[in-house]
DNA sequence: AAATTAATTTAGAATTATTCTAATTACACT
DNA sequence: AGTGTAATTAGAATAATTCTAAATTAATTT
């Protein structure tokens, strides 16, 4: 579980920019969301940080991704009131949520989208995040029968 | 705290075609959201309700704010991992939700909009529910000084 | 390099919204 | 009136997250 060499850099000038510090604690939870790509849970990570740093607390893995989140690195993600999940892709997209095996898929979305939803606000209201989130099923277009 | 006649067959109705009962308290929470478009969450509600029906529990607030939105009837709010806030507004809308005082607006969308959203998703994604929420603040545009 | 300070991590306790459980009540139907 | 099913109730249980205070680490000053 290791981070690019350029990621590196990301990763120092983000915490820098808030002058938090790059522990090594917040980069291998950070090279463990990089490195797959599935919205884990606060407690999946926990569980995969302890499988190369058996040492790490429940504590330090929120501790870390509330400053991950903060300096803009990764995303957080919530579908109604279950756990909070984290992502890593910061390209503008949805996510959608599969209600019969509770995975969560990216999807791609132009930024023009965006715009055109900001179209809508009044005036004077100033978003700073848009949240879309798709909740449904996938159906299986193969095995028909 | 009264349903229009209107909104009684509407109410009667919802809940019959899932061969729910109409209740007292499942009728006295829901006119509660009717007439206070506020977006509150379930503790609110509890504590709404009790002005008018003492004997109501926590219990059959949660209980029958399951059995309304089974209906359609009113919609679920989440924003990050805050309490669920209930909607009466069933029409095709965003929400906005202001940091600086937790309030929520709901935003008015055209289908149209939720259409284009649509088209993004793979083939044999099928969407039940899209939420759309924006996160941000409110500049007030009259006090410049 | 030792001493001082500030930030981070840690373990475990505390919190809080929600769900669960089991008992009671309210209806609908014979 | 008696039976059966659904709904309500109070309180206990759960689970994700936050808080607290102590211990560790890193950075800075002497």
């Amino acid at each position: 579980m290791q981070l690019t060499p350029a990621y590196k850099i990301i990763f120092k000038k983000a915490l820098e920019k808030s002058s938090l510090k790059p522990t090594k604690q917040r980069e291998h939870i950070f090279s463990l969301i990089l490195n797959k790509k599935d919205h884990p849970t606060a407690d999946e990570i926990f569980t995969r940080s302890r499988e190369t740093m058996p040492s790490i607390s429940l504590a330090t893995v929120y501790n870390c991704l509330e400053t991950l989140v903060e300096s803009g690195l990764i995303r957080q993600v919530n579908f109604e009131r279950e756990s909070t999940r984290y992502c890593p892709n910061l390209k503008p997209h949805a996510h959608f949520h599969c209600k019969e095996t509770g995975a969560i898929y990216d999807v791609d979305l132009p930024a023009s989208l965006f715009d055109s939803l900001k179209k809508h606000l009044p005036k004077n209201f100033e978003p700073e995040q848009i949240d879309i989130n798709f909740n449904g099923s996938i159906h299986n277009t193969n095995n028909h029968y």
